[in-house]
DNA sequence: CGGTGCATAGGGGATTCCCCGATGCGGACG
DNA sequence: CGTCCGCATCGGGGAATCCCCTATGCACCG
């Protein structure tokens, strides 16, 4: 956090040198704010941070090499205090959940104007979090089912028979499969799916399907 | 073509602000060109390049609403004496082919340094063709391999509308908001995605809808 | 001119989706 | 012990989809 009447301390990772330089300008149009530092990978953030300690850090989620939310982790790791906004391109409310989890303070999609990139970097520095609205409906949605039970996966409030049939949908089986398989009818086999559904906060079987796909490739590799 | 002592006239076309201030600055500091006007999607790019008769166009190959692919074709029916310069995220060789092939005179990741952008914008008003080097030599391979060499990607069969709607699919879009959002029928969307099985060989929805979240998921990160 | 690929669209039966409600069963709580 | 609640099991029914057909208009190519 910069004290009055000191610019703060901004570092900028992406690799994209256009967006680079999109976001610098922005922040140079700013009085109480300054670039100190940009990087395009990973690697040359973590020794970025190092050097010119940093308040906050734009990253952006999809950086070549390691992963945007491995730098995060890494960074929160290294640098408790270091706030961080991810940018990202893809309106994927996934990674803002994670990122988020990973010890971000805000996330942002590059499609947004640019003043808000602003007001997320202000509001991060004033120790709030900074999500947009779709997104923040999008996680309240899922939150709201039950205020945090402490557990990291929404995945344990499922009963025994429903994660089978997750791991089913994920494994790319249709509900008729999934019904002979395992001996009861198509009828019950979307009752547990829509049980699934509720349970995750997820709208339609697009968003379920895509989500025990990722879970299993994840579990997976 | 701008006349000698005259400004290059330059159009701008991307849904991402920071970017389109990126390129703007950019330009702004070349003595040669100046920026004339900007858009975020297809159809702004379209009023804006009949209203200002730009020189040249810079536009995201992945754009909201239209594809960008779309776009193109739409720009150099209308306006055939238009210029464009291809912007994509990613490195798709995929996409740089289709690209030229719809009518783009050059094609640059937005990884390239932004002096690359400023040469390629020169390259093309000179009437040449602007690629990178890695995907120089790719396409080079390609059109001297002739005919076929099995494929590396089955993707490359599909033609733009397939690759299209594939993307959406991966995006997690049901059949209907696909439909809407192209402006097309369901059925016609039923019938790219019969195609899209036969292509890549895949036997039911369920797996076209897997195959298509994994390759979507891999290509982002 | 004929062939081939592409985008568009519809018919129609089978299947799935997604909202209802309903029936047992077992455990938890007062 | 009675009651409530989660769980697993089914069904109705209307909408949406899947997936097999056919078919038209267009562009390109030999």
């Amino acid at each position: 956090m910069p004290e009055p009447g000191t610019k703060a301390r901004i570092y900028l990772v992406d690799d994209h040198p256009l967006v680079l330089s999109g976001l610098a300008n922005l922040i140079r149009e700013q009085p109480d704010m300054s670039v100190v530092g940009e990087a395009d990978d990973a690697q040359k953030a973590m020794e970025g941070f190092k050097a010119t300690s940093p308040d906050i850090a734009l990253v952006d989620i999809s950086l070549k090499g390691m992963d945007g939310l491995e730098l995060i982790k890494h960074a929160k790791a290294r640098f408790p205090s270091l706030a961080i906004l991810v940018l990202s391109m893809h309106d994927e409310s996934l990674y803002a959940e994670r990122a988020i989890r990973a010890g971000a303070g805000g996330y942002i999609m590059k499609q947004e104007a640019a003043e808000k990139v602003v007001v997320a970097v202000r509001r991060i520095l004033d120790g709030e979090t900074y999500l947009s609205d779709k997104m923040y409906s999008h996680l309240a949605r899922r939150m709201a089912g039950g205020a945090e039970r402490g557990g990291i996966s929404p995945l344990r409030q499922l009963s025994d028979r429903e994660l089978e049939i997750f791991n089913l949908m994920g494994n790319g089986r249709r509900i008729k499969e999934i019904a002979e398989n395992l001996g009861i009818s198509t009828k019950t086999v979307e009752t547990h799916c829509a049980h699934l559904r509720k349970k995750l906060n997820l709208k339609g079987s697009v968003e379920l399907m895509q989500f025990a796909i990722r879970w299993h490739h994840s579990r997976q590799s």
